[in-house]
DNA sequence: TGTACATCAGTGAACGCGCGTTCACTGATGTAC
DNA sequence: TGTACATCAGTGAACGCGCGTTCACTGATGTAC
């Protein structure tokens, strides 16, 4: 039998993923060099080629992997779901918390770019839709006269202007809010948010 | 007398920019490469760091630039003036078509890291607040309510808000809006928050 | 105006470095009989 | 169970390339007298 082998090599995969998540959550995107990650994880730099396809490959893997703790660091939220607006307002601040807390590793999934002719594959597409499909949940019952695109496009919508609320604070690009202070704004934000989304038009 | 020198000096510097600046808006920063630049604006390798300090010092002109650009194309919007909440949208709206029709320079701009240590120069702060006092001025209008500090802490988020909403479509990192839809959807986005803003808690 | 010297923009080949990826080699694991 | 051979993970020095930056040199512009 080849257990033997494919548990080896499982092995070594899983410490490369976390070598270079912990390289990614210290230094960034940027500063990440095979080298190191394959240092950290206690191989030669050539094993990195046979666990992945090359470096970015590799990356592309912890990406995905943050992906899914953010989702479910987040759904969390959506399960208690009382109110529509407190839950809204609850997955904003839990994505806000979860960036916070994984800054580079989250900064990563935005940052990283594929090569031009190369698209996003499709896992990860899905793995957005799902995120995105949270907030289409309590925006349903917020606004039951949206038909099931209309939700979708929406709930796009509300991420993204969250998303950018919360990646310009953290990036420092303007004079950034202090810690408590952009909870709290991003807080009113999602409020400001409701209660316009309540006056149906 | 030594115009000529100092004539010839300012032409270098700007036929370097707007090679820069072309060759921005064609393949992005990440394509930009020194040797291009000088070659677009016919003159040596060299000659690039007599007339700017390094690559780096060339990139920042022309995003502060087109940061410039941006400033004045969108605050036409404001001049005009009429109802605070059509304005906010035509902001909205202007952001979005500037940012569509400068595509690379407009990403630039944020995608542009300083290394590690140098903190954004003070003048491009200067140039971001500029921008921000130009949504704070309708905003005000809206909710006479609010107190300077919490127009300029609002003003920020909104910005952060449809700059997000812009950023993620434009950058079809989900699966984009075409065109007329993406500006659809922005103007309902500040329908929604205007609509909400108007409700004062 | 002319001559001698000084300055400095402009040149482009060469430097230097970072770093992802490859590749010939080794030794351990697996298979056949 | 033991032996011979095959496979393949693992190694790390070397390759290769991209590309920003430097530097000795030249020639034009400026200054002094």
């Amino acid at each position: 039998m080849s257990a033997k082998r494919a548990e080896r090599r499982e092995d070594l995969r899983e410490r490369l993923l976390a070598a270079t998540t912990a390289r990614i959550q210290a230094g960034g995107l940027k500063g990440l060099r095979a080298r190191d990650v394959t240092a950290d994880a206690g191989c030669a730099l050539g094993a990195l080629y046979n666990a992945f396809a090359d470096l970015d490959d590799l990356i592309i893997q912890v990406n995905s992997a943050t992906l899914k703790r953010l989702e479910a660091s987040v759904a969390q939220v959506v399960a208690k779901g009382t109110d529509a607006g407190d839950t809204l307002k609850a997955l904003a601040l839990g994505y806000l918390s979860f960036a916070r807390n994984n800054y580079a590793l989250w900064r990563a999934i935005f940052e990283h770019r594929f090569a031009d002719n190369v698209n996003a594959p499709q896992w990860q597409l899905a793995e957005h839709e799902a995120l995105i499909d949270l907030i289409a949940v309590p925006l349903a019952k917020l606004r039951p006269d949206m038909n099931e695109q209309q939700l979708r496009i929406r709930s796009r919508t509300l991420f993204a202007a969250v998303h950018g609320i919360v990646a310009i604070s953290l990036e420092g690009r303007f004079v950034g809010l202090p810690g408590p202070e952009l909870e709290a704004e991003v807080g009113r934000f999602v409020d400001v948010l409701v209660a316009g989304l309540k006056q149906r038009p």
